[in-house]
DNA sequence: GGATAACCGACTAATCGAGTAGGATTTAGG
DNA sequence: CCTAAATCCTACTCGATTAGTCGGTTATCC
């Protein structure tokens, strides 16, 4: 598997958090039992999706979490790096600030890392499909509450 | 981390392979040596290849393993499969022998998972860059033996 | 003040990754 | 035939990670 359920279960919330339609705040409760998945877990993925600033919360009774900023200007990289940590294809690829991607095994003297030209092109395709895709892409997709579209092969 | 270091050793190990040129075997323990890596965990990467059929051994002294097919006709997609398992980005997946793919989910009944488009498109980009890749292409990317030659940030 | 809900940290069970260890079997060469 | 070199195979360990649970604290609305 290349994700674990943490980007499953906090993709979800986020899509549920998507497609409430108000601007009040929806309690975590809530957002389990419409997934079916367990509170306490959720509770853990929401505040990493809270530090990384994607969703914001209000404390006290009737409160809850909301999105940060509109669904088209979330990407799913930031909402999956957020859950997971630092989305490399392999332990020895360090992307640098800059944006070249360093190798651990570089150094090794005789040549350059075989595999690097490999992790390279898997890193740039995850990249390409998460960076490319918002969470108001997985909302529409998702449709609206309670009606389940049909949905074609087209993707 | 999308994959572990049983893809990581194993291509490097099959790269180590494909840039023998001869047609006699090389010991698994050369391979340790010329790579750093670990013999007996080799050992047990190296089954799962032949396993696969892309390597074939030859036991006894002076024995050893080869390709069992031409660098450039076994795709990396082949090779991290072998390694790795099937390649799905999420454990609710799976692919069908025709090509469609199934989402356990599927049957939660109000509606089509959130999350399948995601998963779907990281598929389709991981899958691309590995069946788009050959060993061949890492062959000739990582050089001849012990002459690091410059290599371009182009890839 | 009580109910509701976010917050926080500690704990647990199971699984997986990354090896090690030890042996059994096969084969080339002397 | 004997031995060294190799593949082959099973079992084991040790640590990290996943997927949670549990209990308690704080903040807020009514």
């Amino acid at each position: 598997m290349l994700f674990s359920t943490k980007a499953e279960y906090g993709v979800r919330l986020m899509v549920e958090l998507g497609r409430q339609p108000g601007s009040e705040p929806v309690a975590l409760s809530a957002v389990a039992e419409a997934e079916r998945l367990p509170l306490s877990y959720l509770e853990h993925l929401v505040a990493k999706l809270r530090h990384a600033g994607l969703v914001t919360s209000t404390r006290g009774a009737h409160g809850g979490y909301q999105l940060a900023r509109p669904a088209d200007e979330i990407t799913m990289d930031e909402v999956v790096e957020a859950l997971e940590g630092q989305i490399a294809p392999m332990e020895c690829f360090h992307p640098t600030p800059e944006g070249k991607v360093l190798c651990s095994h570089e150094s090794d003297g005789d040549r350059a890392c075989a595999t690097k030209l490999l992790w390279t092109r898997v890193q740039g395709g995850v990249n390409k499909a998460l960076s490319g895709t918002s969470l108001a892409d997985l909302v529409e997709f998702a449709g609206p509450r309670e009606s389940k579209q049909s949905v074609g092969s087209a993707v």
